[in-house]
DNA sequence: TATTTATATTGAACTACTAAAAACAACTGC
DNA sequence: GCAGTTGTTTTTAGTAGTTCAATATAAATA
């Protein structure tokens, strides 16, 4: 019988310690504070997880967020996301699904894709050539609502 | 009535300079070279590009290739590929059809997804976050059968 | 608690790519 | 065909993102 809190059970309150263990990984401050922010902020880079966990671990360095992501990625904790309007990888924790983004081309934005209309179709090529898949990563590249906008208002300024 | 030769047909010769002209842009040697290599060599990356070019135009710098190959994909003469898989951007002169590309994480190789089963549907996300959808850029990620062979050998070597 | 060994830190280096100014060459009109 | 204009390329530097190697540190184990 376990005991959960409500806030617990609304934060899905991880235990990122058990979880690098698990993976045969030494649980460290670092890590846990990767993994934490990763968790609340999806798509980060290395350099924004790097400023967002100094304040809290004033030694940590960016080549050890470089290090920790690789490492994380490499044991499959967390993925790994290259996307052709960033120049930096971003990461996320939620590996489980497989679930795709859509970027704007213009801000940068990116957003989670849950599914597509017809979902598994996507992720069977009609020739693999030979390869066996291990996943489909698929990019969205658009355009939101807000650049539109602004692109339209620039547009009608100097035509 | 056009005159076209055996060879020509087979080849399909490009006319690169009337293509070039035909987007405001001048036709110079080194970006007749460019897309007469990607043309005969898909996926390549900038590097490549240089140093296959550069014996039939030895002053030609690996700067220029991504002055070109940018100013060519904005015209949209080819079109810039970016795999989770590669740290550099690949070229390819392939754009007309709407096709993907599937690379093995283990020796990088690439390919082309000549179409998804279910094809439409890949193209069309269940949410799009108020953006408008300019393209979608779906990589399957895999392992060839040489690799995969050659891991399970290693595997079997060192238990 | 002491020891072992993985991990983080530090500092440097590397790769892909971009920027700015000068040299050059493709298209235009003569 | 030749000269002028302007787009391209070359040259030289620089930047961002990431990786590497050696040392220092801290997590797990006994």
């Amino acid at each position: 019988m376990t005991h959960s809190t409500a806030h617990d059970s609304h934060h899905h309150a991880h235990d990122w310690a058990q979880l690098l263990r698990g993976r045969g990984l030494r649980a460290t401050a670092q890590r846990m504070a990767v993994l934490e922010f990763l968790h609340d902020h999806p798509h980060s880079d290395a350099e924004t997880v790097f400023q967002a966990i100094r304040p809290a671990l004033p030694t940590v360095s960016l080549q050890a967020v470089h290090l920790i992501v690789q490492d994380l990625s490499g044991k499959g904790l967390i993925r790994r996301i290259s996307l052709p309007d960033s120049a930096s990888a971003r990461y996320e924790t939620r590996i489980e699904d497989n679930h795709h983004h859509i970027q704007c081309i213009h801000c940068g934005r990116i957003e989670d894709v849950d599914c597509v209309v017809g979902h598994a179709p996507c992720l069977e090529p009609d020739d693999t050539h030979g390869m066996r898949i291990i996943e489909a990563s698929i990019v969205f590249r658009g355009i939101c609502q807000d650049c539109d906008a602004l692109i339209n208002q620039q547009a009608k300024e100097k035509p």
